[in-house]
RNA sequence: GGAGGGGUUCCCGAGUGGUCAAAGGGAACAGACUGUAAAUCUGUCGCCUCAGGCUUCGGAGGUUCGAAUCCUCCCCCCUCCA
């Protein structure tokens, strides 16, 4: 294969990294693998329990692609094993059993998805149940052997729960090494993460010391701050862009952020290249053009990285008719209704129906608020009924528009 | 093993016999204002065709005209000492 010179393959590399440990075995890595002709293994793991990747991913999974076409050999690791157990980090605990079959399921969507960036061809996927599961108690208790309390504990979370008197599980502290031995097991020449990732991805450089063999290079990418421009992005957060929403979705999503995100999410989320960047920058911090202007060329491009122009064209277009000039959208969802006897249709029950309240309360409670709209007209009525013969487009709360068609 | 502190509506957290569908904050949602931005202001925030009714405060019983609040048993969580 044609590899780009090792000092090329690095600047590459770097753009746009938050910290590599260490960078001189990085370039001792590269200028082997150059003249050896040999790949490096870059590994990455993921969280098999929540397969839907968003852009906040998407950070890393470009640097990924970095490697790839520079023609190292990407593992992406799914870790069903740790996501039995559940990620004790953070605040719940949750523990859920997944079935072989949900994994497997799990993992056909992350390759759909993945897929879109990565090259199937040069991909590898791989589960850390591969190694962890044969795994007798005496390997286990070889793995603890290998690593010290102290040095679990230098974790800050760990240390501050540790010192303020809150608990820590077993279960707990033998994450990281988990986590780490992975990279033993796969001899990760680099493994990438978050910057959230730091702790377990340095462990996972000590235990391939410990075990014989040359320690991975770490490198951390930033975290996306989420659509909420409060916490970072994730899904249970609820303040993600994911790269599986529709075009108008992602249009949308990306136009509620906060300006001071913009810049980020251009530098982070899309490819624009570092003039452009710059000039980016320059225009957010001059009032003369409006940050809007730039927010749309942010949702346009996404939309086009993940959909295509065509699509970005038309989610714009649908944009500014949906919420510039308040009018319906073009293509409004049907919604079934069901008509009683005299065709008639409590509208409560048909918002309730229609998902956006979650019982016929909030229903209510919406409607009393102004918040529905039957053909353009604010209804503040709650028992109003709507026909089964009258043509009827209806708007609930911001941006939930429904036709309604009987259901037969 | 010993001592003690807890489990309240999405989350945090008040509430110790009626005035409690339960303070306050957060989140969320709606409205106003806008650039579906932020900030701000107002309102809503258990269920039910809803001026009325019904079911909630870890679980099961009990006391009482009346219980989130008192009693009994059970389940779970946490801290400290060893």
């Amino acid at each position: 294969m044609t590899m780009l010179n090792p000092e090329k393959q690095l600047e590459l590399i770097k753009r746009g990294t938050v910290e590599i440990i260490r960078e001189e075995e990085l370039v001792d890595k590269l200028k082997e693998s150059y003249s050896t002709g040999k790949p490096l293994i870059i590994k990455q793991g993921f969280d098999p329990t929540a397969p839907d990747l968003h852009i906040g991913h998407m950070v890393s999974i470009n640097k990924l692609k970095t490697f790839q076409d520079l023609g190292h050999r990407v593992v992406f690791l799914i870790g069903d094993f740790t996501g039995m157990i559940g990620d004790p980090s953070g605040r719940t605990a949750t523990r859920r059993a997944m079935t072989r079959e949900q994994v497997v399921e799990n993992a056909e969507t992350y390759k759909k998805q993945v897929f879109k960036v990565l090259d199937p061809e040069k991909t590898v996927i791989d589960f850390n149940s591969r190694w962890c599961s044969p795994m007798k108690f005496e390997d286990v208790l070889s793995l603890t052997s290998r690593y010290t309390v102290a040095r679990i504990l230098e974790r800050d979370d760990f240390s501050k729960r540790y010192t303020e008197g809150r608990p820590i599980s077993i279960l707990e502290f033998m994450y990281p090494l988990v986590q780490g031995y992975d990279s033993v097991a796969l001899k990760a020449d680099v493994e990438l993460g978050g910057t959230d990732q730091k702790f377990n991805l340095l462990v996972g450089r000590d235990l391939q010391r410990e075990y014989g063999q040359a320690p991975q290079v770490v490198i951390t990418m930033p975290l996306l701050i989420g659509t909420d421009g409060v916490d970072k992005m994730s899904k249970s957060l609820g303040n993600y862009i994911a790269i599986e929403d529709p075009a108008d979705e992602i249009f949308g999503k990306t136009m509620s952020i906060p300006d001071s995100l913009i810049f980020d999410y251009f530098k982070l989320a899309t490819d624009v290249d570092e003039a452009e960047l710059a000039e980016i920058k320059k225009n957010l911090s001059s009032d003369k053009i409006n940050p809007m202007i730039l927010k749309k060329r942010l949702a346009w491009k996404l939309v086009e990285f993940y959909h295509d122009s065509d699509r970005a064209d038309k989610a714009k277009a649908n944009f500014e008719k949906q919420f510039s000039k308040r009018e319906v959208p073009d293509d409004v969802p049907v919604l079934a209704v069901e008509f009683d006897e005299n065709n008639q249709a409590w509208l409560p029950k048909v918002i309730c129906d229609s998902g956006v309240a979650s019982s016929s309360s909030a229903a209510i409670r919406l409607i009393k608020q102004g918040g529905v709209k039957i053909n353009n007209e604010t209804i503040n009525d709650k028992d109003h009924k709507i026909s089964g013969d009258d043509e009827v487009i209806i708007k609930i709360g911001k941006k939930n528009y429904f036709r309604i068609e009987k259901k037969n």
